[in-house]
RNA sequence: UGGGGUAUCGCCAAGCGGUAAGGCAUCAGCUUUUGGUGCUGACAUUCGGGGGUUCGAAUCCCUCUACCCCAUCCA
């Protein structure tokens, strides 16, 4: 639980700290209109995640407002989504079509504040007058109706007096917004469907900046998370709220989507691959879905675990599937009984052996502390693993070859006697010899063997069939059907597993020893014919080292940035920029960013009356001052110049450190207090008397062994270490050139 | 092109002016009757580029670049 904050956690815990909510109530709202994946999974993760974290609690919410495409078998595949991940909704499913009287309440209190109008142009004509990115659009000649009359028509649209399309409610918000969403947004449309829900009793249906902000609302939810596509819309959401005067009020933050690498994640392309026959449906164990991986045999925790891992942030980012991989084999690894079977046999006759018998094996290796133990049959006749024999190994082989003897798991030692092959030269047969005094567990023989391999006994095990999968796509970023890989499936119908498997059932999920992770398919499987899917392969460094190809090292060409051009400055900041430069002695760059700024330049020149230090003044001006003028107007602030340049002044006289400044300015940044005053009431004066600093730093060093054993032996970076430390023990008031200077003395 | 976002190791990701966390992947070594697991160690002199401010910058300022989102009566 070491794991740091995300970004979402952190303003939740500030809200709560604050105040600003009692309760974190989050809410997970899809749209019941497709299968959920793992993109889902993650939101599902963080949304129930987080109010499971803050006491809170979350909604399930299907977000339905549009008839055209929902329907209940998606609300059910949700709901069972939540469910399988472990995860408990607050009461009932909610749905926002349950919410329609209430939104359309809303929606009239609007159109009698003058702030939505119907209007009934036609959809191509609205289009072209919303403008574009760079031009500002025109308000439709409809906008200007008198309230009674939006009123009357957006009761007829609910009564359903007109067609699809005659008319919709928009909000007047503002047609030149450089945020398009903010041009006067539909809320409503009229749509004469049968709502899968909601039946026929609306002819209109309002839209989701309309219904989603509000059903968040009335649901009482404080944090209203939602992917980073919805970015523009919080202006909307922000304003549908603020303008009904609703207060006590979610909020919208957003993140980033998950990707994976060789997958698709959208309905589009995933709907593709089904009605393309790419896979055998939503819950095909390669689909990314979460039918998919419950059905391939994921487990819930497994999944939840990748979710924390890759953490929740704002970059959009591709995560790699082995993330995904590590995180089930780490989870089945501690729990998952291991058992043998044989995928691709070959068959072993051990000339020296006769009879039968039975060897008692553990389910589990010593590392797993997990009980429980069955029975082997073994006798003269075994299938092993085509591949763990081999007639002219490789360098670096540790299994059965004509020179070397193998362990059979469980059992004995057993050396290569004969090859038999058919005609064609393939390998059909090994004659071996076993070593009775190799018995595993009480092995006297003292052979060495490199490597211990799985086994079946012919007649006792049972055929199976397996299916292994590989991935859906051979494209790390797929775009589509073409990137599909057509090997993604194999299904092997004649491997043989030991016959407890099967008999005993010790679970549903198995490591089949040295092979991998397998689920007995929860459709398909029946003990007459079972069927198993590969889960995952183990880590396997023997097969990648063999693999390994020589990557031409990539030419590691360090990536050339072009510099783009700078606008060039207009003649009042060129006489600017030159009296700085020239008169001043600024630096270009200060000087620069003073002059291509009104406001600094402004603020500057003001500051500049008061105090004559223009090279200190003009250095927080265009730093420290410019951060708060980014986005706002020099009367907004609470500070004036004259007070920078006061405060500059105890810097030119080093009574304070430019540190110390900092802080300083910070506190007048909120209260636009004196700095004088902050300094004296705070006692911030700068400490520059060697003989008040030496002994902390005594103390710093003694305190600090390790760091100083590593500073003299070269770290030397470190010294920024120890005038940190030496800076906070003096709560930042030790005046850092001293600090430095002697620092450097002591550590020599 | 206006607006809104984002850039830290091969892939995720902390970091909020004072020693560049952690996970995955990779590579070594030890352990191992799974070429698994476990353990140990290695793996960013540097944070998209360039400048500036500061004793000190991934963090503050300026500037450039690249990528994502927005002009559905979808969500």
């Amino acid at each position: 639980m070491s794991k740091s904050k995300d970004f979402l956690r952190t303003i939740v815990e500030e809200d709560l700290k604050s105040g600003k909510y009692k309760e974190v109530v989050t809410r997970f709202p899809p749209e019941p209109n497709g299968f959920p994946h793992i993109g889902h999974a993650k939101s599902i993760c963080i949304n129930f995640g987080i109010a499971k974290d803050y006491d809170g609690h979350c909604n399930l919410r299907m977000d339905d407002t549009n008839p055209t495409t929902e329907d209940t078998k998606y609300v059910e595949a949700l709901k069972h989504a939540v469910e399988w991940l472990g995860f408990n909704w607050k009461d009932n499913v909610r749905f926002t079509s349950d919410y329609f009287p209430q939104i359309y309440n809303y929606a009239i209190e609007l159109i009698k504040m003058g702030k939505a109008y119907v209007d009934s142009t036609n959809e191509e004509e609205m289009r072209s007058l919303r403008g574009t990115v760079t031009e500002p659009g025109r308000r439709s000649k409809y906008a200007d109706r008198s309230v009674e009359e939006n009123l009357d028509l957006f009761e007829r649209m609910k009564k359903g007096e007109f067609k699809d399309g005659e008319h919709v409610l928009r909000a007047k918000i503002d047609m030149s917004a450089a945020n398009m969403k903010m041009r006067d947004p539909l809320m409503y449309r009229i749509r004469h469907a049968h709502h899968y829900r909601a039946g026929d009793e609306w002819s209109v249906y309002p839209m989701y900046d309309f219904a989603h902000c509000l059903s968040d609302y009335i649901e009482g939810v404080s944090h209203s998370i939602c992917t980073l596509e919805f970015e523009n819309n919080r202006d909307v959401y922000n304003w549908v709220l603020d303008t009904l005067g609703l207060s006590l009020r979610p909020y919208q933050h957003e993140f980033a989507r998950l990707g994976i690498n060789y997958t698709v994640m959208s309905k589009r392309k995933l709907l593709e691959l089904v009605n393309g026959g790419q896979v055998n449906g939503w819950d095909d164990p390669r689909m990314p879905t979460i039918a998919g991986y419950s059905r391939r045999g994921y487990t819930p925790e497994s999944i939840r675990n990748f979710c924390d891992q890759i953490g929740i942030a704002k970059a959009n980012s591709m995560v790699d599937v082995a993330q995904l991989e590590f995180c089930i084999r780490d989870d089945l690894n501690t729990k998952v009984p291991r058992v043998m079977c044989v995928l691709d046999p070959l068959k072993v006759t051990i000339l020296n052996y006769e009879g039968t018998e039975e060897l008692n094996a553990s389910y589990y290796p010593e590392d797993v502390p997990k009980e429980g133990s069955r029975q082997i049959p073994f006798s003269k006749e075994i299938y092993i693993e085509r591949d763990d024999f081999s007639e002219n190994p490789p360098k670096g082989y540790f299994r059965l070859t004509p020179e070397q003897p193998v362990r059979l798991k469980h059992a004995y030692i057993i050396t290569c006697k004969e090859i038999i092959k058919d005609s064609d030269g393939n390998i059909v047969e090994i004659k071996a010899e076993y070593s009775p005094d190799s018995k595993s567990g009480q092995d006297t023989s003292g052979i060495k063997v490199k490597s211990a391999i799985q086994w079946v006994d012919i007649k006792e095990a049972r055929k199976v069939e397996v299916r292994v999968y590989d991935r859906l796509f051979k494209d790390e970023a797929p775009q589509g059907l073409e990137d599909v890989n057509p090997d993604s499936l194999h299904v092997i119908k004649n491997a043989f597993i030991e016959p407890a498997v099967i008999t005993q059932k010790p679970d549903e999920r198995f490591q089949f020893e040295r092979q991998g992770y397998f689920y007995a398919d929860p459709v398909d499987y029946t003990d007459v014919k079972p069927v198993f899917n590969k889960i995952v392969g183990l880590k396997d460094s023997y097969a990648k080292k063999k693999n390994t190809v020589e990557i031409t090292p990539k030419p590691q060409a360090k990536k050339v940035q072009i510099d783009g051009e700078v606008v060039a400055m207009s003649d009042t900041e060129q006489t600017l920029f030159d009296k700085y430069t020239n008169e001043l002695k600024l630096n270009s760059e200060v000087a620069n960013t003073l002059a291509r700024d009104e406001k600094l330049s402004s603020f500057y020149e003001e500051s500049l009356a008061t105090l004559n230090s223009p090279v200190n003044l003009a250095n927080i001006v265009s730093n420290e001052v410019a951060r708060e003028l980014k986005e706002k107007q020099i009367n907004e602030l609470k500070f004036n110049a004259r007070q920078i340049a006061a405060l500059v002044k105890m810097i030119d006289d080093e009574t304070i450190s430019n540190k110390i400044a900092k802080q300083v300015f910070e506190e007048m940044v909120k209260s636009g207090e004196e700095p004088i005053k902050i300094v004296e009431a705070k006692g911030l004066i700068q400490i520059s008397d060697p003989s008040k600093i030496s002994p902390i730093i005594d103390e710093i060093i003694e305190k600090n062994p390790d760091n100083v054993t590593k500073f003299r032996e070269g770290n030397t970076k470190l010294l920024g270490f120890f005038v940190g430390q030496v800076l906070k023990a003096t709560g930042g008031k030790a005046n850092p050139k001293v600090v430095n200077e002697l620092l450097a003395q002591k550590l020599k």
